[in-house]
DNA sequence: AATAAAATAGCACGACTGGTCGTGCAAAGT
DNA sequence: ACTTTGCACGACCAGTCGTGCTATTTTATT
């Protein structure tokens, strides 16, 4: 009866029905503002997707930008769960630098959102309109290129890339890759720009990784 | 009086005043798009902008979405006046590859649409939302990657970049660093995405650029 | 100066927006 | 068995959306 159940958080026996729930806006609406955007996701549209009534889902946020700041949050602990997680999981070096961008091709490539990376959509949307939302989304993608960023410091650190090389100019453009890749594959709709990125990416570390650890 | 008349097209002695009103309407439709998003611009909101009234400024089109696509030409005028033309003067080879890069990174700094790069904007909020629309923004977009594309193949052809590279490969990395600097740009506010992206071509061209012309 | 035509303004419409209200129902607690 | 609590519902609000229809003003031609 209920859609879309996911985690029916059961804390201590109480709220049980209306957690799913909501947990089945946020999920959905996360779906829908990646390919349509979120002031584009209507409470009616996305409550009538649901199967349930507008005032019904309305009960669970205050208003509207609190919904929108759920869904940037879900949005959020899906990126993690995709692409931070398994990505971090890697040992320290080129290696767990390659694979947070492996990481985010397969994210891509496996439409975790429908519409394309999440984020890159909500930036494009919020980029030039102040206030929570924007903040929220701003925060998402500043962590996802500081966890680039750090990384490629690290891999640095422990030898295995040219010490003269800048490490944020190296993010920077792995980072900008990475979002040509999400950019190709949403407009062309094939995995040509994927393999582009991947192919980029891929020579672009190999260009700067040392052959050998430094000393040894 | 009259808002940013850029051609008063005065043909045979009529439409004067309309004319310029309708490209005032578009030329601002176009910056205010950038910015806030083609749907967002709604009538009442451009008209009062304007120091118009709603109903004289929707007599000029059929419907928002033809006044949508007026946005959408008159933003490839802009784009094609301020990025293409000074990028093409520049004769075939490298260097017109490279002028064709900084004229839109130029174009960026410059904040020709204050919002940004117009069609990176109008991609994100109409990749997913198929129509007329949608299907001109992606005109204007191909035709731009494949100006990248051209430019590419025929600075190989006359010998000043390495025949062993992929054109289109080259191009297409390209591409996506030029709209990493409009991203880092319109969301950081300052030019270091444009200098980071200033460096990475110019990294990523003098390593593909031959010594010496082949046969001479 | 008179007239035709074009450009703009005024006004109202149906649809939809985010948001509020009171009501009913099902489960939990006593 | 009775009460309390939480969740979802339908009806409704004022406001804005795009879009017509009609009047009024402005311009060009005679």
């Amino acid at each position: 009866m209920w859609p879309m159940a996911v985690n029916a958080p059961v804390i201590d026996g109480r709220r049980v029905r209306g957690d799913r729930t909501r947990q089945a806006i946020v999920t959905r609406s996360a779906q829908l503002a990646s390919a349509e955007g979120l002031e584009a996701v209507s409470l009616q549209r996305l409550a009538s997707d649901l199967g349930i009534s507008k005032s019904g889902l309305f009960a669970h946020f205050g208003s509207k930008e609190e919904l929108q700041l759920a869904t940037v949050e879900e949005a959020s602990r899906v990126f993690t769960r995709e692409v931070l997680k398994p990505g971090l999981s890697v040992p320290t070096g080129v290696g767990r630098l390659l694979a947070l961008c492996n990481a985010n091709l397969s994210y891509l490539e496996r439409k975790v959102f429908p519409g394309g990376c999440f984020f890159q959509a909500a930036t494009a949307e919020f980029d030039s309109r102040p206030g929570p939302v924007r903040d929220a989304v701003m925060e998402g993608v500043r962590y996802w290129a500081g966890s680039l960023a750090r990384a490629t410091r690290e891999a640095q650190a422990v030898g295995e890339i040219d010490p003269k090389v800048d490490p944020e100019q190296l993010a920077w453009e792995l980072g900008s890759l990475l979002a040509g890749a999400n950019r190709s594959h949403v407009i062309e709709g094939d995995g040509v720009g994927v393999e582009r990125a991947r192919r980029a990416i891929q020579d672009r570390l190999e260009r700067v990784t040392t052959s050998s650890p430094p000393d040894r």
